[in-house]
DNA sequence: CTAGGGTTAG
């Protein structure tokens, strides 16, 4: 398509108002570059237009304030909405259908249903019937406020005005049912549909799998979901998600991924978001093998995971204590020039002292702080009781040391562990000369001396 | 002789 404006133009009205000096031109150029403007969502410059158009002289036509109405009702500007309508109004512009449908569908977003009421009243008044559109714009607004009565009243009407319900109406319906919880009737509505002859689309068989998921009833969803198929129409990717998602949340992830496989060899595009739910959710139910072997199989499909992804795997891995292949997880990260950051490293670093490999555990955090990420207390606590739990006394000593003085890390529990440790190990004396040594280590850094630990373990008698 | 175009859903 050949671009007609962008952001960097000047003034295109200007200069063709200028054209029209010279040469045989139309007017309706103004409507086109309206249109043009709200197509290029530049909203600001087709209101602008339309403005001065008017104030040239020129009456824009009808269809070109729809393109605008249009454009700024999914801008949700709508207090414009109504200045283009009062515009309209005051050059002689007659509002059509369109029109009034996309107005009333502005007021439908409202909570006021009598201005809507009110409106249709006027509307009738200029001339126009409600059409199949005003209505699905009705009953689907009906629907979203659970008002199903009201809903399902316009839907009878619908027939005796001699407009018939199409598979809007249907589907904003049992979209209603579904949010009620009443998924059976939806379905049932869904059937009178097809008997009066309307073809269900992607978005109905959607509604109604959806309701199904939603309620947990997974069997119905995948026959329909079938069914749809069979019928020939193809899901998307919201059908894929919603399936997947139904699955997930009964904690039936093999099914989910059965299902996966089995859209693929009906060829419908898988989206990696769906994918990459799927791994998460792996991870969340302990399940980081079958998680990476997901993660492989769409890696060939060109999907790179972001940090977020394998921070869940290596979590995960962490969790079941596999930290060899966190740790390889890890590097593969690197590797790929995605930067590890805190939770990486405090899963791996918790993960090393709990299973007795605080030294590896140290190493790690060595790590961290050459890449730049400075570690927090979490990291602190994990490694000093790790250290006391193996008994390494001194290196837990000299770790406070190294976070008080590198981090300004001053943890009072990892402190009283390693007390703990030699208040069951050593004498008084030694404890004495740790409070004695620490305590100076705290001066240095200008904070305050300190906190009666001794009280903690009892000791305080002395 | 005429030019181009607008509305509702999960």
């Amino acid at each position: 398509m050949v671009k007609v404006v962008s952001p960097d133009d000047g003034d295109v009205f200007g200069s063709l108002v200028l054209c029209g000096e010279d040469c045989n031109w139309d007017p309706v150029v103004f409507d086109m570059l309206i249109k043009a403007y709200v197509k290029a969502n530049m909203i600001e410059q087709g209101f602008g237009t339309f403005r001065r158009s008017v104030e040239v002289g020129f009456v824009p036509s009808v269809v070109a304030c729809n393109c605008l109405l249009n454009g700024l009702v999914k801008l949700r500007c709508v207090d414009r909405c109504w200045e283009v309508y009062e515009e309209m109004g005051r050059i002689g512009i007659h509002p059509n259908a369109y029109t009034f449908n996309m107005l009333i569908n502005v007021l439908c977003k409202d909570k006021d249903v009598d201005k809507v009421n009110e409106f249709i009243e006027k509307m009738e008044e200029e001339g126009f019937d409600p059409d199949v559109v005003t209505y699905n714009t009705l009953i689907n607004s009906y629907c979203r406020k659970g008002r199903l009565g009201d809903a399902f009243y316009l839907y009878k009407i619908m027939y005796r005005r001699g407009a018939l319900p199409d598979l809007f109406s249907y589907t904003a319906l049992m979209n209603g049912l579904c949010k009620e919880g009443k998924v059976r009737e939806a379905h049932q509505l869904f059937h009178r549909m097809v008997h009066r002859g309307l073809s269900p689309d992607t978005m109905s068989y959607n509604t109604l799998i959806c309701g199904y998921c939603k309620e947990g009833k997974m069997k119905e969803s995948r026959s329909l979901l079938y069914e749809m198929i069979g019928n020939g129409v193809r899901p998307d990717s919201f059908t894929c998600r919603v399936v997947v998602e139904g699955y997930g949340n009964e904690s039936k992830l093999l099914s989910a991924l059965n299902l996966l496989s089995e859209l693929e060899r009906f060829e419908i595009p898988i989206s990696p978001d769906i994918y990459e739910y799927l791994v998460v959710k792996l991870c969340e139910e302990n399940r980081p093998f079958a998680a990476k072997s997901l993660l492989e199989r769409i890696s060939h499909y060109g999907y790179v995971p972001d940090i977020d992804v394998y921070n869940e795997l290596i979590l995960s891995l962490c969790k079941c204590n596999y930290v060899a292949g966190a740790l390889a997880l890890k590097a593969e990260m690197v590797n790929k020039n995605i930067k590890p950051n805190i939770v990486t490293y405090r899963a791996l670093i918790d993960c090393l002292c709990k299973i007795n490999k605080s030294v590896e555990g140290e190493y790690v955090m060595k790590e961290m702080v050459k890449f730049g990420v400075p570690p927090d207390t979490a990291i602190c606590k994990a490694l000093i009781n790790g250290y006391c739990k193996e008994m390494d006394i001194n290196r837990a000593e000299s770790l406070l040391g190294f976070f008080a003085r590198e981090f300004q890390i001053f943890d009072t529990e990892s402190y009283n562990a390693l007390v703990k440790v030699l208040s069951e190990n050593a004498d008084v004396t030694t404890l004495m000369e740790l409070q004695d040594r620490m305590q100076k280590e705290l001066e240095l850094q200008g904070k305050m001396p300190c906190v009666p630990y001794l009280d903690d373990l009892g000791f305080c008698s002395i």
